[in-house]
DNA sequence: TAGATTGTTAATCGATTAACAATC
DNA sequence: TAGATTGTTAATCGATTAACAATC
């Protein structure tokens, strides 16, 4: 069977969630659950559920749900995490820095290759990760090819920046700054826009609490 | 005229674009400027803009469009920007520092009060903002009501700091943990999921470049 | 006035939910 | 076998797009 005609970006967004979610039942040692099981543990209908995997395949068993590790991997492989893929960081200031010593990459399926700067840490590591001048990202990028870009510069330099990273091949950024980078056809763009996310939610504290608005 | 009977999430979340790319224009010295213009723009239709903005009243004017200050200025009031909400920041460890720092939360409305920790940085001040001790939570928060809580806290304290702040009165929590909170009526949980994020950027780049998959 | 563009209703499209036969 | 639960199609619901009269 299988489908995969056209999968919408509202399906794609619910993965890594399941994703979470199946790691967590993992960690408890939950070993198999049902399409209702994991929507009631998640906020979702055990239609929504079943529709959503039905875009992928056939992953469960009637009778019996979900087997949870084996879901899980599925799920991780169509997220593509064992895809091999590479990341640098463009900028080692603030929140930069706060993501190369926080953030595990490795859990989303990324090795972490290096980061550029202009001053500051320029030439030391953090946490056993190498700092360069970002004037030698080009020369960097040609003999260690990264997937994904992630932008962490300051607003004036965030353009330019992802100019640079998008003719350098790599196929995805993973935008930090709060500039809306110009699309390009060759490049998928990620943002993360603190400010919207907190906007957000000052609409929604600002209302008369209406429940289940989020997600 | 003016609706507002139940506005979709899917709204309220372009809500924060809009007033983004207005802020950029309004930089940019645009008086006004059409639906079709702002789409454009923003990669939407005019239609969906004039029913979008259809949900909270009547902004503009046949023939003319809409001008660009006080329509920046009308979302902004939706939004709740100058309600003059409070946040404190739980945890001051590599990301809550990094946002302490770099985050401008007065350009949101929000006016940050202080930050709590358990050791590091407790008793001084991260550019002029107060860090307190944990322990000292409810009593501050008795004294200084704070809309939000920003929870950047290790794993394991996430979900019991989070019902900390919902029982000492907190309206949302901005949650930069890893972990799905608990649903409570009487608390609004935005979440900034990074591994959820670059997960789908993971899947995206890892498919055949489908354009328009972005946002 | 004529042209432009909104506010607003109607039509279309897509996503979610319901239903149920297949089957473990 | 009987009960449970999936895979999958059909029905419903909601969001986006189209259309156009109102009006600046």
């Amino acid at each position: 069977m299988k489908r995969q005609t056209k999968v919408s970006i509202a399906v794609i967004r619910r993965l890594p969630r399941y994703y979470r979610h199946l790691t967590e039942l993992q960690r408890r040692g939950v070993v198999r659950i049902s399409s209702s099981a994991l929507g009631e543990d998640m906020g979702l209908t055990a239609s929504q559920i079943r529709q959503d995997l039905f875009c992928f395949g056939e992953f469960g068993q009637q009778g019996y749900g979900y087997n949870v590790d084996s879901l899980r991997e599925e799920i991780g492989e169509i997220l593509g995490i064992s895809r091999g893929h590479t990341l640098v960081v463009l900028g080692a200031g603030n929140l930069g820095r706060a993501l190369l010593k926080n953030f595990k990459f490795a859990n989303s399926g990324f090795e972490l290759l290096a980061a550029f700067d202009v001053n500051d840490e320029v030439g030391t590591t953090v946490d056993g990760v190498p700092v360069y001048h970002t004037d030698q990202l080009e020369e960097f990028l040609d003999s260690h090819p990264a997937s994904v870009g992630l932008l962490a510069v300051p607003r004036c330099a965030a353009v330019p920046m992802a100019e640079r990273l998008a003719n350098a091949g790599v196929r995805g950024i993973w935008n930090f700054t709060n500039v809306e980078l110009p699309a390009r056809p060759d490049v998928i763009v990620e943002n993360v826009h603190f400010s919207d996310s907190l906007m957000t939610l000052s609409y929604l504290i600002s209302q008369g609490v209406p429940q289940e608005a989020e997600e």
